[in-house]
DNA sequence: CCCCAGTCCTGCGGGC
DNA sequence: TGCCCGCAGGACTGGG
């Protein structure tokens, strides 16, 4: 389930590992059913080939390597994708692997157990196009409050389905949804509507403090130990948890018994005493 | 336009 | 012990 900070710590690592170096060529690697990767791979390997890596960076829950060509390579990990320069967890379930030259660490792979993720080669036109602010929202580290109203104060939904909108802000999945919610206090039923303009404060406040903090814990790795970072360790965030997956234990902040509920097929775990409907 | 259910996919754990 | 089902939740599609 890589989300912002998951993804961050990915880009992080590739980029402490590999900084700016040139691209010998890019290979699908898939003992199994190929995952999307788009172009062929006959094209997609001529458009990489010598290209130099000039920037790592990343929308939303993508990691996104910027060539000197002004074509950027996206790695979209969705539910079980990780972007590695070590050896992956199986050799079954890699799916693509980017050869680099002049240094100790001369790969990029992609590993996805699921294989529901995607690599894909974009022009910088595409890329804006795709991946604009009408598609893609403010980051969830920069958005503001006025961004929040902005982009949700009219919506119908209820607060915790809305969060996992991309559209309105980029980076925030299931986990942290409701973590985010915990911490600003808000009840994840509340109606996007009856949100007050000190709620959406509070809720970017939260945004903010909760996702820098799993960033620096470098993710969370929950019980199938799928999430990794670019070396194949585990993040800690999960031992910080207030409420995800913690049903019927003490909420941190008042020990009353966390609930779980479940919001347009997902799940939510949220605090009926201190985090309030009103 | 807005929003939700259904879809893809694999591995794991519960129930029988 | 083995099988089947449900669940996990990324983003996208189709339709109400």
């Amino acid at each position: 389930m890589p989300e912002l900070p998951e993804v961050e710590t990915m880009r992080r690592g590739i980029l402490a590992a590999v900084g700016s170096r040139v691209v010998d060529a890019a290979k699908i690697r898939c003992s199994r059913k190929p995952i999307d990767i788009s172009p062929a791979p006959a094209k997609f390997r001529h458009r990489v080939r010598g290209a130099t890596i000039s920037a790592l960076a990343r929308a939303g829950k993508r990691v996104v390597i910027w060539l000197d060509t002004d074509d950027a390579i996206v790695i979209e990990p969705r539910m079980t994708g990780l972007v590695l320069v070590v050896d992956p967890p199986t050799q079954a379930h890699l799916r693509w692997r980017l050869s680099l030259t002049g240094g100790p660490i001369d790969e990029v792979l992609y590993w996805d157990r699921r294989g529901l993720g995607n690599v894909r080669l974009f022009s910088r036109e595409e890329f804006c196009e795709r991946f604009g602010l009408e598609k893609l929202g403010p980051d969830a580290l920069e958005i503001t409050a006025d961004d929040f109203r902005t982009r949700l104060g009219s919506s119908r939904r209820e607060i915790k389905p809305a969060l996992l909108d991309q559209k309105a802000v980029a980076g925030i999945g299931n986990l942290y949804a409701s973590e985010i919610l915990h911490v600003a206090g808000i009840h994840p039923l509340r109606k996007c509507t009856a949100m007050t303009t000190r709620q959406w404060q509070a809720l970017t406040a939260a945004t903010h403090m909760v996702l820098e903090e799993a960033v620096r814990y470098e993710g969370s790795t929950l019980g199938d130990g799928t999430y990794r970072n670019a070396l194949n360790e585990q993040g800690s965030y999960q031992n910080k948890h207030r409420v995800y997956n913690r049903a019927d234990q003490a909420c941190p902040r008042c020990s009353a018994k966390i609930k779980r509920i479940v919001q347009t097929q997902r799940s939510t775990y949220f605090c009926g005493k201190c985090q309030r409907r009103t």
